[in-house]
DNA sequence: CGGTTTTGACCGGCGC
DNA sequence: GCGCCGGTCAAAACCG
């Protein structure tokens, strides 16, 4: 259960060069969903059915399935967002910026740079598999995160993140020194999951 | 030895 | 009011 997507023993924050090629060779970014507290406008769950939402971004014909796990995930936004309205007024409570991304990979987990910390396993409707929770493993740091795969699609897997980071990626610097180094095409799609690990404060 | 994973139980919200 | 459902906790096992 390490780290299935690198059995290399060189596997550091190093090996992000490394990483980098067969991440985009195994991973497809298929589908992407922002949600910077209901703010963003990105996705909009609300007011449009979830599947626009798909169908708005790249699904290659293979949202059919899909459909339900966006569907899941919206429901639940929804209910949280009404959760934290419902919540006391004063109570430095965060928003929450939350990023849904879809990929296909046949990993569970990516390994982003930061430390996670397992705290549950379920298995949920509209799919067989089962979802895993994982908080950043930092003091202070309530970051969260949850993986699952697509029940359609196994090839497919549907990772949220949710809060923001308290403290610096344990990999930043190499962070930093790839995407100025590595400036592809590639990292287009990388510089995303970068833009979300230093989350901007609104 | 410390930190992490595991797994079932528990809890709270929502819908019916 | 009850049951479903999703999320979290916590104790023990497990691993490096």
């Amino acid at each position: 259960m390490n780290f299935p997507q690198n059995p290399n023993p060189n596997f550091t924050f190093l090996s992000e060069e490394n990483f980098l090629s067969p991440f985009m060779d195994n991973f497809d970014f298929s589908n992407l969903m922002f949600d910077e507290g209901g703010n963003s406008g990105l996705v909009q769950e609300e007011t449009s059915p979830p599947t626009s939402i798909v169908s708005s971004e790249t699904l290659t014909g293979e949202s059919s399935g899909s459909g339900s796990a966006v569907k899941t995930l919206s429901k639940k936004e929804s209910s949280f967002e009404g959760k934290i309205r419902g919540s006391k007024d004063g109570e430095t409570k965060e928003p929450g910026h939350r990023v849904a991304f879809r990929t296909r990979s046949k990993i569970d987990v990516m390994d982003d740079g930061y430390k996670w910390r397992k705290y549950g396993k379920k298995s949920v409707k509209n799919n067989i598999n089962k979802r895993n929770y994982y908080k950043c493993s930092s003091e202070g740091c309530m970051v969260k995160k949850r993986v699952e795969r697509d029940g359609k699609d196994a090839a497919y897997v549907i990772t949220t993140y949710e809060g923001v980071h308290n403290h610096e990626i344990p990999s930043h610097v190499y962070y930093n020194d790839i995407v100025s180094s590595y400036d592809h095409d590639n990292w287009n799609q990388h510089s995303l999951l970068r833009s979300i690990e230093i989350s901007p404060p609104s």
